[in-house]
DNA sequence: AGCGAAAAGTGATTTATATCAATTTTTTTA
DNA sequence: TAAAAAAATTGATATAAATCACTTTTCGCT
């Protein structure tokens, strides 16, 4: 059940459970074979739009950001990333570039899976195989969502929603009724909700007016997520 | 090579080949062995964004908008798929419902594949296999140009490159120089631009102004392709 | 702890686009 | 082929959001 029991959080998050949650030990070990291990201070590059990949990461711990960068320099960031969540196999399922930048948002704990032990693995294992479909199919339909969001909604529904999701994201240690903090830049804000960071403040000042979050400094702290789902009004 | 050899085409839509092209027969045969063609009218709707799938569509001639409604009604074309391309399947492989809706563009005529064929060929053939996940890999990428497209360009901007993309596949027998027809209303051209009718209207009459198209009626003739580039100005 | 840099926040202004209210043209169908 | 319906177009107006210029606060660092 989602928040509430009645918020459809997987409508806008790929992850429901891990694509490697319970692999077979032998797929798991095959798979980790040549793995590295790397911590990485925040704001770190993991891949480049554009570049060709040599494996795919997996975050142990922390969160990650993908994102697009026009010719303006603008940053648009796609998805938020959180523990347990892999990355990068797009552009060597595709057989081409990455489709989009992957960034730490804070310090992270990264394992790095060469191409090579991944296409073997995929090979192998029909578990990973069927799971990775799966997976690109629930990729499409959040991004479809995404693309109705920016196309139809206004700044502040698509910044209420953004934070829903990342409440989400944020949220550890959860009991019921606890605010979640959230801890992102406003301009990383900006470019999830596809706005300018004035805009940010502007909505987050209303936000605060009307009781539903409260700021300390670049911290959020989500305090009524229901006036939030009620204002992200997207069905 | 794409449009004037620069025009990256393929950024912006799933089909570079069929995922059918030159399956083997073996394989081709047992995803066709249940299948029904059906001649559907302008408008007709093959499915329903939230209803369980039972099968995948395949276009054999003909073009099929995939679009998700809003709580208003209001409508948003996520993709224009063409003769040759697969429906459907995204539903099937999440096993959840459809993320979208399906309705064709003009007169088509479509395979049905039920369910278990599709999903029995699937098992066999990892031809298929790893060609849907390519397709699905691109397709993240598609989309994710498109929540940028949307995100950070002007409605001028996405309705030029909507029309460069809708181009391409309302080409027929082309020939250098040519004028392409695209037969679209404008209502539809609103929702894939992601603004109102009214705006697309004003924005055509601009690039009448600027002998960038031409229209007769409801129909628009792309007469200079290389300005509507330019205009488009997305990398 | 205090300095400097980076990030956050504010206010004023401009601009793009949505919306409303009609009219005209095109297409459909009786 | 005329009438009716649907779609396209036009103009006026309202509104949301982008942009600019600047101040204040926060945070990392030596």
């Amino acid at each position: 059940m989602s928040i509430q029991g009645i918020f459809p959080i997987d409508k806008w998050s790929f992850k429901s459970e891990s694509i490697l949650t319970d692999l077979p030990a032998a797929d798991f070990e095959l798979l980790m074979a040549h793995k590295s291990e790397h911590v990485l201070k925040k704001g770190e590059i993991l891949f480049r739009e554009g570049a060709y990949p040599a494996g795919i990461y997996y975050i142990i711990e922390g969160k990650v950001k993908k994102y697009k960068t026009d010719k303006t320099g603008r940053e648009q960031i796609i998805y938020v990333a959180n523990t347990g969540e892999l990355l990068g196999y797009h552009a060597i399922l595709s057989q081409y570039h990455y489709p989009d930048s992957a960034a730490t948002l804070e310090e992270s704990t990264i394992a790095f899976i060469p191409k090579e032990d991944f296409l073997l693995t995929l090979q192998q294992s029909s578990i990973l195989n069927n799971r990775l479909l799966k997976t690109l199919s629930h990729e499409f339909s959040v991004l479809a969502n995404s693309i109705t969001l920016f196309a139809q909604n206004s700044v502040r529904e698509r910044l209420a929603l953004q934070l829903i999701v990342l409440r989400e994201k944020y949220k550890v240690n959860f009991e019921p009724g606890m605010a979640v903090e959230i801890n992102m830049s406003r301009d990383d804000l900006a470019s999830l909700a596809g706005t300018a960071r004035e805009n940010v403040v502007r909505v987050l000042g209303e936000f605060k007016e009307a009781g539903i979050v409260e700021t300390k400094g670049r911290k959020i702290f989500i305090t009524d997520i229901n006036k939030l789902i009620e204002l992200a009004n997207t069905r």
